[in-house]
DNA sequence: ATGGCAAACGGACAAGGTGTCCACTTAGCC
DNA sequence: GGCTAAGTGGACACCTTGTCCGTTTGCCAT
């Protein structure tokens, strides 16, 4: 799973949106890339660590590139090779976590692998997603500035999952209800019901995997 | 509606939170207030105009304090005398749209006002915010800039309603619903589905409609 | 009507962030 | 071991942010 780091630089993961599933099991060989330089490699992991903790500290949406770069111990020209912006940087750091899921989602046992009823899936994914959410927020609100977390490759994934279970259940026009069954997830949303209302990560996920099977129900 | 401009100062719309219902009809007397001064209110006219201009002309995400003030013709600090922030600019020009909104909500005949069932209630809801940012989309971006929109006098005012229409429907635990229900009206989300996705505003209305019914069937 | 005073104004300032450029360093291949 | 290009990092010019403070101006009492 470290190793996944090393795929690709930080802006690699917004082409990820064409090839979203050919890239889960992605062979480490680069078929023309020029290949990756030792000490590039070296700084890379420098920046994600540093950012990493960063992102943890301080609140998500003020961690700048001159911060960043300071923390890992580059210039900033060197930082900026390999990311465009510190939400980039988080979005990287995600992914990681964010894989694991997805492949769960496609290979995995029911209910959050195929063969369970599409209601009870989405249920499954909502409460994956909240757990996700709970032990990587800082992370998740820092990817969140900028041109929003709709453009990132891991939105895309879970855009293609809901839809097939939208589909599944054969609801008539799918695709503005992608979006809108996803909306509940937002790391915004979530820190409010969190930290600003108090409502706990059970109460939250009681409530989604209800509204789950209420919005999929077998007797529509 | 014009004259509802000078009521209280941009910071004010945060105060709002508490006395949401007795703010719509508030006379216009100011208790112990110490009453405004002409000149103020004549440049907060201005700004407000210059303001709405800006945010229409270019991404409202990257207006700034400094873009405003050279807009209306006046000094950067005059501006901060009246708004903290851009944001809280553009929340106090959607105030006032929100605001008959509100009113319809509490006042106005079925099934915006009281009288038709929870899911039509809340179907007829989610059009008619729909309608609201498809005409105000650059103001309801500019003002989810900075500490979110979950903090917004007018946000807080869409919570008690959904609640309500959540009790009425007899949900079990309607606290953590509330802001899920109101997540698909987030601003970013819509422009996402407008404008990256090239969905009209028909079927994102039609899908909306129907997953309020869904979500608050009769036959539970 | 006029003079005093507090509210309001607006330019200026220091601090800090952003991208980019370019001279230097260094890894990797011949 | 030297060549070459990728990689590095400090510096630069520009912009934004809040705040401070000397000046102006509306409002009220006299």
């Amino acid at each position: 799973m470290s190793d996944d780091e090393q795929r690709g630089r930080g802006a690699a993961s917004v082409h990820r949106v064409g090839g979203l599933l050919g890239d889960l099991q992605a062979a480490d060989d680069q078929p023309v890339a020029p290949r990756r330089r030792a000490d590039a490699e070296r700084n890379r992991a420098q920046i994600l660590a540093a950012a990493e903790q960063l992102f943890a500290q301080q609140d998500p949406r003020t961690v700048t590139m001159d911060r960043i770069a300071k923390a890992a111990g580059v210039g900033r020209a060197t930082l900026y090779r390999s990311f465009p912006d510190p939400s980039s940087v988080a979005v990287a750091l995600l992914d990681e976590h964010e894989r694991r899921l997805q492949g769960q989602l496609i290979y995995g046992p029911p209910p959050l692998g195929p063969g369970a009823p599409a209601g009870e899936r989405l249920a499954a994914f909502y409460l994956a997603m909240l757990d996700l959410l709970e032990r990587h927020l800082p992370l998740a609100l820092g990817a969140e500035t900028g041109p929003a977390r709709f453009r990132t490759g891991a939105y895309g994934f879970w855009r293609v999952h809901v839809r097939t279970l939208l589909v599944d259940h054969g609801i008539q026009d799918p695709d503005p209800l992608i979006d809108i069954a996803l909306s509940p997830l937002s790391p915004e949303l979530y820190q409010f019901q969190r930290h600003e209302l108090g409502l706990s990560t059970e109460r939250v996920g009681r409530s989604l995997a209800d509204f789950a099977r209420q919005l999929l129900r077998s007797g529509e």
